[in-house]
DNA sequence: ATAAATGCAAATGCTTTGCATTGCC
DNA sequence: GGCAATGCAAAGCATTTGCATTTAT
């Protein structure tokens, strides 16, 4: 899968390095993380990488189609994905947690549809996650 | 319908001072207007009203449910409502429309629903607004 | 060879905070 | 009178930019 998207990339002319390499895989191992949590992680294994290369990275991949930047109150989360999908957002800790598809459906008008020609389509549920609900059980 | 949101906020123990009464006019007339337009507007009829007061105040409304935020790519917008609703985002110049909720039909699961309970739903569809789309068969 | 990517330091820009003053209820 | 709101200056923090160096293709 990460071979894919690598070859896309340098088909669209971007270049591989070791750092792109690295962001890469965190993408898909992390779950919608932050460009801070994503130079933490790089930063263990590899300590010359700059924040200045994963934000470089990151707005070069999403340039590039294989990335999502959602724009959190928190701040922006990213993903491995071409497309956006349906995420429930938690308010209280702020993590970002994937929502099947084939469970929401959204139908929109035709004459909507038309006149606006929307390139994409991007949905929300706020509200408060499993973990921290547990947490505000138990105070 | 700026007296009933006046007297919303004074039931939930918030007070209106000017500076709050003319941000609530201003919320009233923009369109999802910018925490810095609010601020430009301001300052032509109430030079002294600072650029905190207005941050002060947006996050005072919306911690009162009176006004909704939204975090937008370019920075967030603002618009007087109790609940989100759909909306269109301009990818080129960045402005926000409200969409009609009657041409929208989001059917969530059951199970889903009673699972997560959000406390609500946000959608965005982003694309090319028409004024944009206008400039661009021009060039 | 050349155009892209890296990484440092510095800058930017939006938003928040501390705190003394003002003014609503 | 008491507590919330104001507004100034300063700080905070995520993100961007300039630029010289390195490196993939």
């Amino acid at each position: 899968m990460i071979d894919r998207i690598i070859q896309k990339i340098k088909d669209k002319g971007g270049r591989m390095t070791i750092q792109r390499v690295t962001i890469l895989e965190l993408l898909a191992k992390l779950d919608h993380p932050t460009a801070e949590e994503i130079f933490q992680y790089t930063h263990d294994r590899f300590p010359s990488l700059s924040f200045t290369t994963v934000y470089n990275t990151l707005k070069s991949f999403k340039q590039l189609g294989v990335i999502q930047e959602y724009y959190m109150e928190e701040r922006s989360r990213f993903e491995l994905s071409e497309k956006p999908h349906p995420h429930f957002h938690c308010l209280q800790c702020g993590c970002l947690n994937d929502l099947d598809p084939g469970k929401i459906t959204i139908i929109m008008d035709e004459t909507l549809e038309e006149e606006l020609a929307p390139v994409d389509v991007e949905l929300f549920l706020h509200g408060f996650c499993q973990d921290c609900r547990r947490n505000e059980d138990k105070s």
